[in-house]
DNA sequence: AGACCTATATATAAGGG
DNA sequence: TCCCTTATATATAGGTC
């Protein structure tokens, strides 16, 4: 609808894109908000710019109450062809494949938080909705879980504080709760060499790190076990 | 657009709405579709249908993988203004008050299951994006606090299935996993009775129920404090 | 990035089946 | 609920600023 039919097909113009971006953007909450209101329905619309930058709609509700809504229909509802791909991204991408990749490519990583309201408007819906006692153990399992690789990111983070590291043979560099790394991730005070192999002192840091400086994966996984 | 002007508001005839709803529903869609493909844009639409039915739309990626990208945004990106009523309904709906609102509307419940794929997601945008100890340690508070939100409501719900056991005294009646509630809660096996007031065997049960033979809300707090 | 312009393409309201 | 038709309202491509 404009002065040439466009085919719908990537633009490859940057600018062209960019400005069709803009203004079709508007047109598309434009007509969400009227569908909100003229059908009284909850619509949550995210866009994604080439530039990176997220674009939001939704009518009289939150974004994140109407993705709660989402998330709390039965799971029959919420179209299972999508999951059956995460589920097999996720097998892809085991522990120590992840771990791997990290490590080899050094990824520059940038700032997220977790979207504890989300969490909370969730955890709303559920109070008034979880039925099965079996469903309240499955999700105390995927709970666990999600817990778990939060806890293996902490200790891959100690990890990239260990690297920083340029003394690695003084721990006080350290800020205090990472100084014992292992009463930090388990809550139990000990020490963080306790799962290294015991060898002579003097030499069991350089023993710490393989050929490359690294931290060899063996020890990684093995503090990840201890973790998990 | 069409043959007369509509004025954005509610549309009061049930048929019309639905109507206008089916219409522009696959309109936004469309517009949806197309603005992923000409601009190469990450797209989810939400919608819920007056009679409770949800419409998605998303373009390469699924609903859920877009979501999750929205949920890596750091939070200042997310919309701060939404975020602050989640924040107050959630003290507005402490354990107690929940509990208690849930006993005393004997609420029936219908189903519902979490979303696994979803955090899968969420997890790996991390993997990718995650920086600061600060913020993992941020995040293991959450799904922490989360954790013990459904262990409350597991314990909820076991104390529902007592309610419902005709003979209360006998504890064999339950699933075996519920028998002993203790083990199952806390992973450590004793006796479910132990954190009731100790007193003659044969009182101890009738004791359990208030006059209106309900659990008292200082048990089921007591209890709640012992998972969480 | 936005605002404006204008010719043209598209969406859709009301109606019938 | 869906499909069709048609008159009309709206969106937008390609400009310029």
């Amino acid at each position: 609808m404009g002065r040439v039919k466009l085919q719908i097909k990537r633009i490859e113009n940057t600018t062209n894109r960019q400005v069709t971006f803009s203004k079709r953007r508007n047109g598309l909450i434009k007509k969400a908000y009227e569908l909100s209101v003229l059908c009284d329905v909850d619509v949550a619309l995210i866009m994604f710019s080439p530039s990176g930058r997220v674009s939001l709609f939704s009518g009289n509700k939150s974004v994140e109450e109407v993705l709660a809504r989402y998330f709390n229909l039965p799971e029959h509802e919420r179209g299972s062809k999508l999951r059956v791909e995460a589920d097999e991204t996720y097998q892809a991408n085991s522990k120590e494949y992840i771990i791997s990749i990290c490590l080899s490519q050094g990824k520059n990583l940038s700032s997220i938080s977790l979207p504890y309201s989300f969490l909370v408007s969730v955890f709303e819906g559920e109070i008034a909705e979880i039925t099965t006692l079996s469903k309240v153990k499955y999700q105390e399992q995927v709970l666990e879980e999600t817990l778990k690789h939060v806890r293996m990111r902490k200790v891959y983070m100690i990890y990239e504080l260990f690297l920083n590291c340029s003394n690695h043979q003084n721990m006080a560099q350290f800020p205090p709760e990472v100084a014992d790394v292992n009463s930090f991730v388990t809550g139990r005070p000990n020490n963080i060499l306790d799962w290294l192999p015991q060898r002579d002192p003097q030499v069991q840091i350089l023993n710490f790190l393989d050929s490359n400086g690294l931290l060899p994966l063996r020890y990684l996984c093995q503090l990840c076990r201890q973790v998990g």
